[in-house]
DNA sequence: CGGCTGTTTGATGAGTGTCAACGAATGTGG
DNA sequence: CCACATTCGTTGACACTCATCAAACAGCCG
């Protein structure tokens, strides 16, 4: 698996710059499965991005303040946005993995407004926006699927803004994490997990303590395991059913 | 003011259909203000858009798995964006004043992902979604305009996603509305608010019973007054204080 | 080995949800 | 215009989830 390569410092699949079959800009869904669009518009955007981008635990991708340019696209590893409050702490208001796009925050006044860094060291591409933008002035088709990507990023928000207790807000993000390996053609019942309690308790909106009392809860009740930055779904009609 | 009239069913300034000086897409804030926008693209848009439709209170403005064609904007009035959830429960996930526009979460895959109503009786304009993206196509501006909008949606939702207590979402949300009338014109201290606690307290993820309780001290403390649908902010600093 | 960082465990209390009941406001039909 | 029904907001008592504080433990790296 990927990450795990990753992980090692072990080698990962080299590409051509301007190679792009990963992000949702590139590909459509196909019977749950992400299958890679061919088509001269693709490779308009191939000729643009920069792809495959190496990157250490804990570096930066983008900056809150700093000026807005490019989109970008999670190749492997895991990543978060980060937003910082008035009163001084740091807020994750979301978490990337594999597939999805980073950077939509920084459109509407040309600054980002969250810090996005990497969970785990990972890959990702650099699609330029303006660029972008001139390309999309001349493929319907581009224009069409930025705009589903961001209708996409706001259904999302909509319906995360849910009202759950601790063990379904854990439950319900390990869900999207393995549906989106799924997605990708990994399996949906295991895949790395590299994001520290920490950080996904400061997502979810829970203390640290609980989350760790959740892990354990789940852990006991032989609903899934954790170990190695690597998550089993052991048995998945008991895991969905903490969401009824 | 504006709701004020619609509420005691007197008349409402009626303007020529495919008039638009309201929405985000045909003003541009300047000094915290919205100002209209001149321009051959705001015509154009003028000219496809159907405007200041009458609704009232509970009627539905477009519904959840229906075929999305259009987007809207707020007139007059407050709209409420409705999810259903799997368990079949009604959660309000968005809401909606004058300038906002509605119906971004069709985009994603041709079918609206929510119903929205109206809370109170109002108006609002429609804007056909093809011909829209069709003078996008021309104009950059306009495009520009459409995806900052979408943007801005998002981070609205990431920086809402925050973890206040009941209070400080109470407080938060009040604050919003405020600002939004003040950019249009209005008093940011006395607006109208005609929302429902039952809905607003689904919306901030509270109980009913809660959230009459926070309105009860802040009342109490003369930090705001709440009459005849009506908010008065008394102490700004002191409201505002609640945040930090 | 010692010093990090990340995770776990227990004890305690504050903040909210829930239940139940009532009062106030609003709408409806005769 | 009044009687009734219905929705909406308020209040109190209580239970429970979860945050907080404090401390120990585990893994990792120099």
């Amino acid at each position: 698996m990927l990450n795990t390569n990753l992980n090692n410092n072990k080698k990962i699949e080299q590409k051509p710059t301007g190679y792009c079959g990963d992000c949702e800009l590139c590909t459509k869904t196909v019977d749950n499965r992400r299958v890679r669009i061919q088509s001269n518009e693709i490779a308009a955007i191939e000729a643009i991005i920069d792809s495959h981008i190496m990157i250490e635990k804990n570096q930066t991708v983008y900056t809150a303040g700093n000026t807005f340019q490019n989109l970008y696209t999670v190749h492997s590893g895991m990543f978060k946005s980060v937003y910082l409050t008035q009163q001084g702490d740091e807020r994750i208001v979301d978490v990337f993995i594999p597939g999805q796009i980073m950077g939509f925050d920084g459109i509407h006044d040309g600054k980002y407004k969250t810090t996005v860094k990497a969970v785990s060291s990972g890959s990702y591409c650099v699609i330029p926006f303006y660029p972008l933008q001139e390309l999309s002035m001349k493929h319907r088709d581009i224009q069409n699927r930025l705009m589903k990507m961001m209708s996409e990023k706001i259904i999302q928000f909509e319906i995360t803004h849910s009202e759950y207790n601790a063990q379904q807000k854990l439950v319900s993000f390990v869900k999207d994490v393995s549906e989106l390996y799924y997605s990708r053609g990994f399996s949906a019942k295991q895949f790395p997990f590299q994001i520290s309690q920490r950080d996904l308790a400061n997502y979810l909106g829970l203390a640290e303590e609980t989350l760790s009392r959740v892990f354990k809860k789940l852990k006991k009740n032989d609903v899934l395991a954790l170990a190695d930055h690597q998550i089993t779904i052991i048995d998945m009609p008991k895991f969905l059913s903490v969401l009824d």
